[in-house]
DNA sequence: AGCCTGTAATAATTCGAATTAGCACCTTGA
DNA sequence: TCAAGGTGCTAATTCGAATTATTACAGGCT
């Protein structure tokens, strides 16, 4: 097997020094450096008719980046069942990564230690890439407090608490689109507001029933908060409209209630608040809105690169969009 | 911007020489290198302490390995128009990767010169990686012909002729699976075939239409090829069973007919190869064949870690798996 | 004391390309 | 004729980790 070509090999060839190659490759016309036209040609032609390429390994060992992020999930990111989830950050993620010219390295070695990965074992490979994007619905806090105290450049993906000082994410602004829904809701003529799901633990959960209950306090109205939904429990209380946090939730609510004979939205209102951690059918036209993943995809590797070259602690909540669906009226 | 720790600072907080760091790192016990118990642990606990890694930049410039394996395609694997074809072979990939404990790199750094990306352009970064998965439906000729001129290690997915040599890869038996088709047909009293497709071009394709000409002679029976299916033309010309290559093809010839009120497979039996360059419609259940694709993503890892260690050109075909669908009688 | 034998660690070199400092040569001009 | 200034190139160093050759030292033996 033919050894690869090295600068050396041509400036050999052209009886010129290794350095003289450099520059040529590199077009150095700059202050203090100046290659006879002849003595250039020279070197161009030997590059030509040898096809040598620079070596990229060498080449990047030179400066200090390495041109490669790090995409760090809890969970295998490609078996179909969370495709759902992973599938829109990760275009904006590839996207973006295109767009800077790095490539995207996958923590697939990070071995399941009891089922679940960690960022940092024994042999914690995160250092590999210039810096890293952190996907998941939930992170581990010891996980985040460790990047933050060793100054590993990375940036989340979703609002994150502080963890030992202020952690870098791009987010969704969830209370404000849930108080959106809700003040859309209290215009059509409702008054009494049920929230269904955890409201509890992730940040993306805590964030939604905090608007909502903003939402309703501004109205002065009456909300409550139940971990799961019950349709009698519901109705008895004689709440007109729900806010369900997961998809399934929200479209096994309609089933459930049209099943009974009820009509939504006419005598229920049903409002999704986007979190697909399970699968959900999509013959139900819910009512809510739409998580912009895609797009914090790829404003996470803008500000990834903006850790990398400034040293800054970007924090960033983008706007969900309302999606008008059948459920709401 | 915190400078990223070298193996200098780690010896110079363990009070000890970079070589030593090196050699406790490597866990080199072997002859001629010994470190008392208590300097490596003391050089351990620096290196747990600061989660320092090893360059891979540096250590690749030095020797072979990184425990990174590329993964090159010619198009954004995310989007999710892509997804129905790369997925299932990402998936296999992924799993085989966490298994042998490597990383995964997406090369999506490569610039893509005019829509679609190359291997090789002025700064590849293609030896990043230890090796690299090759992900497509068809791959550049040039870029193929270089790897194997340059000996980069690395594999196909899906079967390639020759390129300069030897292409390894991990393909699907398409040839086989095929004739099993036009062989069960012929065992329900079809005589008049046709294939559709492009039968060319990719060798995907190439070896599906060969599958198919090989069943005919051997049935000593007809079988035309045509690139478009035309309902009229195939009825016109006695044809009772069509093979679509593509899957969308297969499912809209099917809802052709229908239409037009003819019975499947009453009147037309239709047979799927199972390529799915474009997403095709899931309520038509076509009889066919399945194409290993999560198989066929765990297998091109292992034959990629084999060409690794012992430099052999792995090339290996996959069985399909009969597919059955109620539009084969 | 002098010599040998292990043991434990380090200095020095290597990989390939980029960069900086500086050398050797050639003109000018006084 | 010699300093000044410009031109064209190269030697030497750098990046970070791996490896080879070598040194330093302790203890045992004659």
């Amino acid at each position: 097997m033919a050894k690869r070509l090295t600068q050396q090999d041509i400036a050999r060839m052209a009886g010129v020094s290794q350095a003289t190659v450099s520059l040529v490759l590199n077009n150095r016309t700059d202050s203090g450096v100046r290659i006879a036209d002849e003595t250039r040609a020279r070197v161009l032609e030997v590059i030509r008719r040898t096809g040598y390429v620079a070596n990229p390994i060498a080449r990047r060992l030179h400066d200090q980046r390495n041109r490669i992020l790090g995409v760090f999930t809890y969970e295998a990111v490609f078996p179909s069942t969370r495709a759902d989830f992973y599938q829109p950050f990760l275009e904006g993620i590839e996207e973006q990564a295109e767009e800077v010219g790095c490539d995207l390295l996958l923590f697939t070695s990070a071995k399941a230690a009891g089922g679940r990965r960690r960022i940092f074992n024994d042999d914690s490979r995160i250092r590999l890439a210039d810096g890293c994007v952190l996907l998941g619905r939930s992170v581990d806090r010891d996980d985040l407090a460790q990047l933050v105290a060793e100054a590993i450049p990375f940036v989340s993906i979703g609002r994150r608490d502080d963890a030992g000082g202020p952690v870098p994410h791009v987010g969704a602004d969830y209370p404000a689109a849930v108080r959106d829904l809700v003040d859309r809701a209290v215009a059509l003529g409702h008054r009494k507001f049920a929230y269904v799901g955890a409201g509890t633990g992730a940040e993306s959960s805590a964030d939604r029933l905090r608007g909502f209950k903003q939402a309703v306090a501004a109205q002065g109205l009456e909300g409550t908060h139940v971990q799961f939904a019950g349709l009698d429990q519901l109705r008895g209380n004689g709440i007109t409209c729900v806010l369900a946090e997961e998809v399934s939730d929200g479209a096994a609510l309609v089933l459930a209630a049209r099943e009974r004979g009820l009509s939504v939205p006419g005598d229920l209102s049903v409002l999704t608040l986007g979190a697909a951690t399970r699968p959900a059918p999509d013959d139900v036209a819910l009512t809510g809105f739409r998580i912009p993943r895609r797009e914090m995809g790829r404003r996470a590797v803008q500000a990834l690169t903006e850790v990398l070259e400034h040293g800054t602690t970007p924090q960033e909540l983008l706007a969900c969009e309302f999606v008008e669906g059948t459920t709401l009226g």
